[in-house]
RNA sequence: GGCGGUGUAGCUCAGUCGGUUAGAGCAUGCGGCUCAUAUCCGCAGUGUCCGGGGUUCAAAUCCCUGCACCGCCA
């Protein structure tokens, strides 16, 4: 295949989410940004196949479904449809959304094991380890707290089981080569040096079975119907089931221009698991990995004083799809961590969107309406003084918008577009079109101002269809050009002039509304909170086996850091006698904070050693996802000792 | 403990190969315009470029060191 064929050919691939839990901003970030590089990709002509889908199996999704007292797959079903739905309301286009428990994707997984198993990279061995039962699940010697199981408090035992291993071992060097070899092949640079400094130590052969006696939630080995397949050997895999491997032309077409895109928590999967069993499997590599950072949620002061939780996705339905949109992809440095916050969104959607894009629109289209008789003119002058730095300034943007897009620099691509719009909202203002309207002589010149303005809209519009579709088919409708590749393309903003004159103009609503911020986000406290609730797993209990939880209200009388921990706090609490409680709070409180404070504490847990200290007790918090580790307390001044109940 | 990253205006960030007076947007103040969503345009600022040391004619940029935060690994 030559590079000018690789070039107008794209497959892009989210990772496939697992449906334990429903989708956050997280999820939705990595599928906009697919879905913005492959709308772009196809504004440039290029054949595109887009993937993405959900992750089914495992132990995580069989408790969850036991819990709620349905199948695994009915379970997966649910959650899965949460997923699809949401790509909906995104208006995500993606060509398939795979699941792990479709049926091609299990005869492909199975292939590929067989495949990987003759060849000899697959083998049966025996290992031991410290296995707790309750979390069923090993555990490393300095995963236990005290030697006992972190969660559970009791003591692991020793078990040995059998599994089959893949010899990922054998592809190091090879893998380190590539790497070195395609400075592309992971990007951002930093998660490139990441993964070859991982690799600088000896690689560990990858476990990837379990037992069906332990889970059975799987895909079963095609050489050994006693183990299904385990984690990310048949996750990976989608990638090539989403293409019809091995038999579809589409494989053919698309593997070799693959482009993974993930999140950095799964770089290791990604950038080592992968392609080691990709060269296993006689497969050639993916062409890139592109890794980005994470969303972290503050609530700003304000809505924390009120104590009152945003999910960022129900933004999206307060303030528009596109703005929703075009606020991830602006804010967000393709590869680094961005803070969300409703506060930013709003200030992006105000500023950029409703008064320099949404204004610029309205008052080129009303121009052109009122002078023009609602039609684009055809320019009667040849250009004007100011006019080239309009034209050069468009071919700049233009150029620098590729090379955002090109680069996965979104940000930047928008920064381009953006110079585009603030010189066309100048040059109305340098031109005062409504002062060449007054008079005659200057009809003219009158047609070309309104002609370029409008022809600068016209750019805008195809910039904006990767981000904001919906806008920017808005704009291309009411300039009359319609969203067709001949006059919506990419290759229609080569050069300037590409509006046809006569076009009828059409002027509408708003593109974006102004929000009054201090109004709008305040005004949440009163909303119902609306937030991702992990199912509840456990199994009933009777008020008896509540009642062997002793918990106590408490007061802390003293805390001090515990030296060399990173989080640990050491508290003397009254609990109507005094303990010495240990607690791993220090990221979100320190000592002086929880002096004074009413904690909740489980009195009769067995005493267990943090960092050489001896914790009686523990107290009770929750982690939430944008707020972090929480205390639970009282809303009363309450004597402490006291029980609950 | 090892490796790596980040630290620039009130906020979010750009800053190429070391090169004039360190930039943009937002927010703030003043002025202008009236086609437009009280929008737009112009002007005005403010900086210990994290601290310290070094190399150089010249350092935000290169080197050493300290601090803070973050990530990966053990």
């Amino acid at each position: 295949m030559t590079d000018s064929q690789k070039d107008n050919r794209f497959y892009i691939t989210t990772p496939i989410y697992y449906v334990n839990a429903a989708p956050h901003i997280g999820h939705a970030y990595t599928t906009i940004v697919a879905d913005v590089v492959t709308r772009y990709k196809r504004l440039t002509g290029a054949e595109t196949f887009f993937l993405t889908g959900t992750d089914e199996h495992g132990d995580k999704v069989m408790r969850a479904a036991a819990a709620k007292g349905v199948s695994p797959k009915q379970y997966a079903d649910e959650i899965s449809g949460l997923f699809k739905g949401l790509w909906v309301d995104l208006m995500i286009t993606n060509d398939r959304f795979i699941r792990t428990t479709d049926p091609d994707h299990i005869g492909v997984v199975q292939s590929i094991l067989q495949k990987v198993y003759d060849s000899g990279d697959i083998y049966f061995a025996k290992y031991g380890g410290l296995y707790c039962v309750g979390c069923e699940r090993f555990y490393t010697e300095r995963e236990l707290v005290d030697g006992k199981c972190p969660d559970h408090d009791t003591t692991p035992e020793y078990i040995e089981e059998s599994n089959y291993f893949f010899r990922m071992s054998t592809y190091q060097d090879r893998l380190i080569d590539h790497i070195t070899g395609n400075p592309d092949f992971i990007r951002p640079e930093r998660y490139r040096n990441e993964v070859l400094s991982f690799l600088k130590e000896p690689l560990e052969d990858l476990c990837i079975s379990r037992p069906k006696t332990r889970i059975s939630w799987g895909i079963e080995l095609p050489f050994d119907d006693k183990y299904v397949c385990y984690v990310w050997f048949d996750a990976l895999i989608n990638y090539l089931t989403g293409l019809g491997y091995p038999d579809d032309p589409k494989f053919k077409k698309f593997w070799p221009v693959c482009r993974h895109l993930t999140a950095k928590d799964i770089i290791k999967p990604h950038g080592i698991y992968w392609p080691t069993m990709l060269m296993a499997a006689g497969i050639p590599l993916y062409q890139s990995l592109n890794v980005h950072g994470y969303w972290t949620i503050e609530a700003s002061k304000m809505s924390k004083s009120l104590g009152n939780i945003v999910n960022p996705l129900s933004l999206k339905d307060k303030y528009g799809l596109d703005a929703f949109r075009y606020y991830l992809m602006r804010e967000m440095s393709f590869g680094l961590d961005s803070s969300f916050s409703e506060e930013a969104l709003v200030a992006r959607l105000n500023a950029d969107l409703a008064n320099d894009l949404g204004n610029l629109v309205n008052r080129a289209l009303t121009m052109a309406a009122k002078y023009f008789d609602s039609r684009v003119p055809d320019p009667k002058d040849g250009p004007g003084p100011t006019d080239g730095d309009l034209v050069e300034t468009a071919a700049r943007v233009r150029a620098d918008y590729i090379e955002g897009m090109e680069g996965f620099a979104f940000h930047k691509a928008l920064i381009a577009v953006w110079e585009l719009v603030s010189l066309l909202n100048r040059y109305i203002v340098e031109n005062q079109p409504w002062e060449l309207a007054k008079t005659e002589e200057t009809a003219g010149r009158l047609s070309r101002v309104i002609y370029n303005t409008l022809e600068g809209l016209r750019f805008l519009g195809v910039f904006l269809v990767p981000f904001m579709p919906g806008t920017a088919e808005k704009i291309l409708t009411r300039l009359g050009v319609g969203t067709t590749a001949a006059v919506a393309g990419l290759d229609s903003t080569a050069a300037w002039g590409g509006l046809a004159g006569g076009l009828p103009i059409t002027v509408a609503e708003a593109l974006f509304p102004r929000v009054d911020a201090s109004q709008t986000i305040v005004r949440e406290e009163a909303k119902k909170m609306e937030v991702h609730v992990e199912p509840i797993v456990a199994d009933l209990i009777s008020y008896e086996e509540f009642q062997k939880i002793d918990l106590r209200l408490g007061i802390v009388t003293a805390a001090e850091a515990v030296p060399k921990s990173e989080k640990l706090i050491k508290m003397t609490v009254d609990i109507g006698e005094e303990r010495t409680i240990v607690a791993g709070i220090g990221k979100q409180y320190t000592p002086e904070q929880m002096v004074g404070r009413r904690i909740v504490v489980v009195a009769n847990l067995k005493p267990a050693k943090l960092m050489g200290v001896e914790s009686r007790g523990m107290l009770l918090a929750v982690v939430d996802e944008k707020e972090g580790l929480s205390l639970v307390t009282v809303d009363k001044e309450a004597a402490p000792g006291g029980r609950l109940s």
